[in-house]
DNA sequence: CCGCTATACTAACTATTCGTAAGTACGCAC
DNA sequence: GTGCGTACTTACGAATAGTTAGTATAGCGG
């Protein structure tokens, strides 16, 4: 029967496969949407910015994960770097046309939440108050 | 004048600053955007799951982390958990109207990164070739 | 001149989280 | 009565995240 198989490979494709184990769109997905990845795409969507300078803003990141998180976003393409062989050393971040791009979306995904706290949070204190 | 520390986190919460280490964002934006937590939501926008149906959609999803982010995802409100107490269990996962919402822009994410997966794809390898 | 700060990292070590495998209660088919 | 399926939980080794300390060198105060 056609109509079952070709029913799902159209909902596949339409979804695409992310669910599938072995989709490379994971690892992108994984670097994108980790703790910090969002919130350096979140920081660099509003320009340059050098690393101390991210460090700064994005409060509660640790140096090593902030610069592991870059080299991260830059290998997938969505942010840049510029080093300037100075001395004390000075390096610039910016997001390209490719990371702006998902940068709008995780913008949207953040505002969304920020816009729906009250209501998660109401949700979240009657929840607690359900007894199992 | 209230200027104290509770006034900057209020302040933040209005702004929505996410980037500051405070902001209660941070903790929903964990969940939502753990590594299974993407998947769960992206599977149940296709509509109501049993929990080994969800098992079975998202490939390598393990027992236990599909039980923890559904916990974390029902503590949040987007998941309802609705279960039957026969033998076996029975247990139906669903998303509640918010979980719908956050769902919209999870989904336009994923689609987002699929899409453009041949681009990334490229970006990585021009990358590669650049040794610093 | 001497120490102190700032920069952009990296390395070593520890804490936390994750994944894997096994256990649990119970009914049903064989 | 042996095994299967359900929806979890628990124990433990593996991977990952976080913390601290180090690097080279210029500029500044004293």
């Amino acid at each position: 029967m056609l109509e079952t198989d070709t029913g799902k490979l159209a909902a596949a494709m339409r979804r695409g496969d992310v669910l599938a184990a072995q989709c490379p769109s994971r690892e992108i997905l994984k670097h994108v949407t980790s703790q910090w990845g969002i919130l350096v795409l979140m920081a660099l969507m509003e320009g340059t910015h050098r690393f101390s300078e991210l460090r700064r803003k994005i409060g509660g990141v640790s140096e090593k994960m902030l610069a592991q998180t870059l080299q991260q976003l830059e290998q997938d393409g969505f942010v840049s770097r510029v080093s300037y062989p100075v001395v004390p050393p000075h390096v610039e971040y910016s997001l390209t046309p490719l990371g702006d791009g998902i940068g709008l979306h995780v913008e949207a995904l953040t505002d969304w939440i920020e816009h729906n706290l009250p209501s998660i949070i109401k949700a979240q204190q009657s929840q607690a108050q359900k007894p199992q």
